[in-house]
DNA sequence: TAGATTGTTAATCGATTAACAATC
DNA sequence: TAGATTGTTAATCGATTAACAATC
């Protein structure tokens, strides 16, 4: 079945991959191919080609048999799917090193994240520019998240003003956060809450080291 | 059934939330509480109190009826599933702004990982110190990690730096690798590779704030 | 034609949820 | 005792893998 445009939301795994099948594929575009075969990309990923089809077909792009699918619509299909098709501003709240960090980071320009306004407690920071993006005090954050229509915040402050300024952020009309603290945010339901959450990331590692240790020499 | 300490390794999910468990833990036993339920677990994480009962049964920890569980033991016996009942040494490779962001993040002291060396192929922060670590350059890594006996390496290097840097981590020895870098390393299988992705959480992210716009408006 | 690759349907697997029994 | 809470077994659900057909 060719599901076309559903555009319905798609399962989180296969939208957690599609970043990875960009990279590639841009890569073999710059190369000169014009076509990639579901067993190139799954190689690239360390996933099963069926996988990666299956992915695919979520967008309902055909491929050809013995050729593979055609490069410049997949990059255009997953851009979509993802809304990278348009440049989204971003607000950062919290301007410490991860904050400063964040801002730096050029590889969001890819994605077409882009930060254009940040927002600090401390106004030792207040008026400085990060990385070409001002810091304005936290008290302005309605009002400036409103005026240029932003839909996106990042949070990184410390865990104790985490709440407060996400509800900032939502008062402002955010629709999504990328939340950096380790704190459950509570927030309407129309709004999105990613955490990027550093301890639970740690924990995978450490617990698989200290296991294979264990059973290594019990 | 009670597996009691079956060492084996945890599901992942289960994982995941342990450090989540041992926060609030933490804050309920600072508050005097000697005894959590499952319910009170569950609030705190945004799930079925079920699901924190079989996390707990993982671990072997029994509970009392009408009492919940013993605080201090599920903070230990998670600690020890973690491997944070004793202090992990890691060695940071990359000191750009992210590097800088972990070096100083003091959250890791709770997690008793302790970044005990960074090194950085630019010669101009050879030397240096950051946040009191001193920064050595890349040709130390097999040296320093060897005779420090470091077990955990932090990448944080551009892309393209990424495999080779891991190489030299795995070559002196390391046995967890935390891969802040989008590159897909290859590594021996006795090294685990557990992954920061931002692309990946940014894609979720904005896939679900394109979507819920474009159900809003058809 | 032969062969590589896509596409589809069924089986498996793991985690979560539901239902209910056991216990303090 | 009554009631809250733990503990266990079965059902559900989603994603991945396996098997195989379709197609260029």
């Amino acid at each position: 079945m060719n599901e076309g445009d559903r555009h319905g939301p798609l399962p989180l795994p296969t939208i957690r991959r599609y970043p990875a099948y960009l990279r590639l594929i841009r890569e073999r575009m710059a190369a000169g191919d014009e076509e990639i075969s579901s067993a190139a990309l799954a190689a690239a990923l360390g996933i099963d080609p069926v996988l990666a089809r299956k992915d695919i077909a979520m967008m309902g792009i055909p491929g050809r048999p013995r050729w593979g699918y055609p490069a410049r619509e997949l990059v255009e299909a997953m851009q979509r799917a993802l809304g990278w098709d348009n440049v989204t501003d971003a607000a950062l709240v919290g301007c410490g090193s991860l904050g400063h960090a964040l801002v730096g980071y050029g590889g969001f320009a890819e994605q077409h994240l882009s930060i254009v306004v940040a927002f600090d407690a401390n106004p030792a920071l207040q008026g400085q520019t990060v990385h070409g993006v001002k810091v304005r005090p936290m008290t302005e954050i309605g009002r400036l998240v409103r005026r240029l229509r932003i839909r996106l915040g990042i949070l990184t402050v410390p865990d104790d003003a985490a709440q407060e300024c996400a509800a900032a952020l939502v008062a402002a009309g955010v629709k999504g956060i990328w939340n950096f603290t380790s704190v459950q945010l509570s927030v309407p339901d129309d709004v999105i809450v990613q955490s990027v959450d550093l301890a639970q990331s740690l924990a995978v590692l450490s617990h698989a080291i200290a296991n294979r240790q264990r059973s290594e020499r019990p």
